[in-house]
DNA sequence: CATGTCACG
DNA sequence: ACGTACGTGACATGA
């Protein structure tokens, strides 16, 4: 699998069946076809040994094929073969270790924001019916649809792909200027999808030996390199609003310990200063400038010291798009802004840091003459449709061909940090400390008590240590306390 | 199962 | 002329 994901992470999905199809042109013996499916299917041990046999038999075979077929085209690159020994394989055991080790979350605390939510719930919909005049599902877009555009006639602002007016939030924000209703609908939606995706599920989740939530980390998913995370899905826990952080605050520590979380500062962009080698960016990195203030600077022409709170909004959102693949139309409908005062900021920005438009012009052409995009330690991406006829489809592969070094290199970074991290881990004395965690560019842990400040600094010095990069790598224990300390 | 929506970095 | 920020996973609805 891992081999299969070095080699090419979106050619095909990683698991055996798909695999057995595309590079040995097999078909595997599905487990349907041996235990049925639906509500009368059998489970591995009522199946009867001539049947469960081969199916089995078959798994190891193929295992050993497909790795016979793989690992040369992996280790006939240096660069490859170092991704998958030095960064793929050993994760595994850190993952597993973090899988079984779990989390706990504070039930009790989620059942109370559950009662709550459900409340406001209650009255947010009383009030929705007596606007729109009828009772309707609030959690419907096909019914949200027909009250506001059909029976109350509100401006279509967007459509869905198929063709239906849009009830997204950006929709429903535009409405909210001059109608009541959309409102209470975003406010709706929000406290919603708190409540059905993580005060009522996550207590379901807890594991009854361990009393603690385990999730899955998925090594082979992504196209650039990064973890995901299912059942539950730890690495989308609410904190931009209020309420969400809440939710945050029910992960707690083991009484005697303290949850810790570290995490990369500025990684992605760092990263670009690294590989752009813009003389300002490294400048501004190596000076401990605030980035965004710094870039607001050169943007708007001003002294650092006269940056206003609105300059460094817009020049944040101007070096988040440039991670993006910016278009001037993105970076106007982020900021709300005419597309020509957008394009006016994309221009300064690069007169100011020409070595990053070089980059991106580099970048773009190596990907349209190699067909991929390689991160720092060489983890490849590849774009089959950067050379497609279709513009549109050209174009979002061009995007992508720009941010995935930046994000691939971050993903690679933290990988190396997880792995020496885990290592000092062992060398420590037993549940001193364990990670919990991974949320992409931070890790967190729970930490003995005693151990803490020594620890903390321990731990933020390896990821620190994890690349060697042409600015500073920092990483920083979370002091805002979002992930709550309980005990 | 597709769709629309929204949670995160 | 077109359609646009990158990468994920989970939920409710409704066919």
């Amino acid at each position: 699998m891992l081999e299969s994901y070095v080699f090419n992470s979106v050619g095909t999905r990683h698991d055996m069946d798909s695999l057995a199809l595309k590079y040995l042109g097999h078909k595997n013996i599905s487990f349907e076809d041996i235990a049925g499916k639906g509500k009368k299917q059998l489970t591995f041990n009522q199946i009867e040994l001539e049947q469960a046999a081969p199916y089995a038999a078959e798994d190891a075979d193929i295992t050993l094929r497909l790795h016979q077929h793989l690992w040369p085209k992996v280790a006939a690159d240096d660069k490859l073969k170092s991704v998958f020994c030095d960064i793929e394989l050993p994760l595994v055991e850190v993952l597993s270790d973090i899988e079984r080790t779990g989390v706990v979350i504070d039930s009790q605390m989620l059942a109370q924001h559950s009662q709550r939510l459900g409340e406001r719930l209650q009255e947010l919909e009383k009030e929705a019916y007596e606007m729109a005049g009828e009772e309707f599902n609030l959690g419907s877009p096909k019914q949200l649809q027909a009250i506001l555009f059909e029976k109350l006639e509100l401006p279509v602002i967007k459509k869905t792909p198929k063709g239906a007016p849009s009830t997204a939030e950006e929709v429903l924000q535009e409405l909210a200027h001059d109608y009541p209703l959309p409102k209470l609908i975003i406010e709706h939606r929000g406290l919603s999808k708190l409540k059905s995706t993580y005060t009522d599920k996550l207590p379901l989740m807890v594991n009854e030996k361990t009393k603690r939530v385990h999730t899955s980390y998925h090594q082979a998913v992504t196209a650039t390199g990064r973890l995901s995370s299912t059942d539950p899905n730890l690495q989308n826990i609410p904190i931009r609003s209020e309420e969400g952080r809440r939710i945050r605050e029910a992960f707690i520590a083991s009484p005697g310990y303290k949850i810790v979380a570290a995490d990369y500062s500025q990684i992605e962009l760092r990263i670009m200063a690294h590989l752009s080698q813009d003389k300002g960016l490294l400048n501004a990195f190596a000076e401990g400038l605030d980035v965004h203030s710094a870039t607001a600077s050169e943007v708007f022409s001003v002294p650092l010291a006269d940056v206003t709170s609105d300059m460094r909004r817009k020049a944040k959102a101007v070096n988040f798009g440039l991670i993006y693949g910016m278009s001037a139309f993105g970076l106007a409908r982020q900021l709300d802004i005419p597309r020509h005062e957008a394009q006016h900021y994309m221009d300064k920005y690069f007169e100011r840091f020409p070595g990053v438009l070089e980059y991106m012009e580099r970048t773009r052409e190596s990907a349209a003459e190699k067909g991929y995009v390689e991160t720092l330690f060489g983890r490849r991406l590849h774009l089959p449709e950067i050379n497609a006829r279709n513009g549109a489809r050209r174009k979002a592969a061009e995007r992508a061909a720009i941010n995935a070094p930046m994000q691939g290199t971050a993903a690679d970074i933290i990988k190396k940090a997880m792995i020496a991290v885990h290592q000092w881990v062992k060398e420590q004395p037993k549940d001193s400390v364990k990670i919990l965690m991974q949320v992409h560019d931070e890790l967190v842990f729970e930490i003995k008590e005693q151990n803490v400040a020594a620890y903390t600094e321990q731990i933020c010095a390896l990821m620190a240590a994890a690349a060697e990069l042409d600015v500073p790598l920092i990483a920083e224990a979370d002091s805002g306390d979002n992930w709550q300390q309980a005990h």
